[in-house]
DNA sequence: GCATATTTGTCCGTATGTATA
DNA sequence: CTATACATACGGACAAATATG
């Protein structure tokens, strides 16, 4: 038996609440966010609904919201696996951020006090956390900034998309030999954008954001070309 | 025989293949899309297992697939029921449009001969069918044109969220008296703006794209509201 | 407010089809 | 080619929640 299912089965107290294919999505979103489960994992019906004591149907549930979330992929007849992002994925992703976020930074001009605010907040988090040395908490607050910008959009759908990339790109994250120190470098950029958002110089801040993902997808996708040829 | 030949074989076969609970989906998607099923029916999983003669558990994955699709709304041990989009909704998708769209015509300086093409025979497809008085092609024809705005993006992320968000509406526009002769007027205004982008007018594109924004969401928040108080 | 009928939530057993060693 | 393992789909069961009279 695998490693990662007796990490599930200590999970299995905390089933009791809310639907259950929720909480079973919940506790394995946890696994693969944090990278106990690897992309590429076939998720097996059986071992998994034992470990956790619920039903093939309220686990196919789960599985269902997670698919639909892009983390795990569904072959027909085949089963479900942890989704394993290819190289054009994650350029595809950044494609879409650069869209997205150039979006939501220009959308700044009409933002509230309180949404430049959280951005802000977000980057303060980041350097408290390296001050502290926690690199997990650095990583954390990274995502937290990129989620903030997407709030200038005053969007609750353009929050979710962004909710959802970002969500995506954590599984290749795993791929770095240190995954989370690797947000350190972004945290003088990300008080640098901050900033500019707040002067209200929204063009400087989007040539920022530029290079912020011209240097975040160059050393991804160096990091995921020695995997496989 | 070749061994590519019975590759082929097999892969033709794997193509048209699918689960029951996809077949469903998309029966009950077109049932809701063309208006047939309206906002607020209440779909049963008696009588809908046995019309379509699935097992509840198959019909409740078709209803998961479409309630990820925001389609179908799930209330907890109530059932689920076809969504009804608030003035709220809408004007949401409506922003997230203007970020949306805005970014892909600024993304048009990149795009490719062929992409803009695409934009333009959606256009010469809305006037065919206006020519020929078929109202339900033009407003087909309309959701092919902001496709292929979407496609000036280069991403296939960036496409789905689109579609997503494309589909979505569909559900309001049966508020319309006549749902589909309301894309009508936008026809000039799609070729206006296939035709600042063959120029590469972006900036001029981008102004013209938000009028059209402006009027279509006050056109359909006009028509809602006498609905509901 | 109460009792009843209906419907959903969850789980199980099983038959059939499909993929893989 | 066979055997095994597994996914798909069905139908039945019962508890729990909701709607109805």
């Amino acid at each position: 038996m695998e490693d990662w299912l007796d990490g599930l089965a200590t999970r299995r107290a905390d089933v009791g609440r809310s639907s259950t294919a929720e909480r079973v999505a919940e506790i394995l979103r946890e696994h693969i966010t944090e990278g106990r489960l690897l992309p590429g994992t076939r998720l097996s019906e059986e071992d998994i609904g034992a470990a956790l004591r619920v039903s093939r149907n309220t686990l196919r549930e789960a599985f269902r919201l997670l698919t639909h979330e892009r983390l795990l992929v569904h072959e027909f007849n085949r089963g479900v696996f942890v989704r394993t992002l290819s190289a054009d994925d994650v350029r595809d992703l950044y494609r879409f951020r650069r869209l997205l976020e150039s979006a939501a930074v220009r959308a700044a001009v009409d933002a509230t006090p309180a949404e430049l605010a959280a951005v802000r907040e977000s980057v303060e988090e980041g350097e408290r956390a390296a001050a502290a040395g926690d690199w997990y908490a650095v990583g954390t607050a990274n995502m937290h900034f990129h989620q903030a910008l997407a709030g200038l959009s005053r969007s609750p759908r353009f929050e979710d998309t962004m909710r959802q990339v970002l969500a995506e790109l954590r599984l290749v994250f795993h791929v770095m030999a240190d995954p989370w120190a690797f947000h350190e470098p972004y945290l003088q950029r990300n008080r640098e954008l901050s900033d500019l958002l707040a002067e209200g110089r929204v063009a400087a801040a989007e040539e920022t954001l530029s290079h912020y993902f011209d240097v975040a997808e160059k050393q991804l996708l160096d990091a995921m070309t020695p995997v496989r040829t």
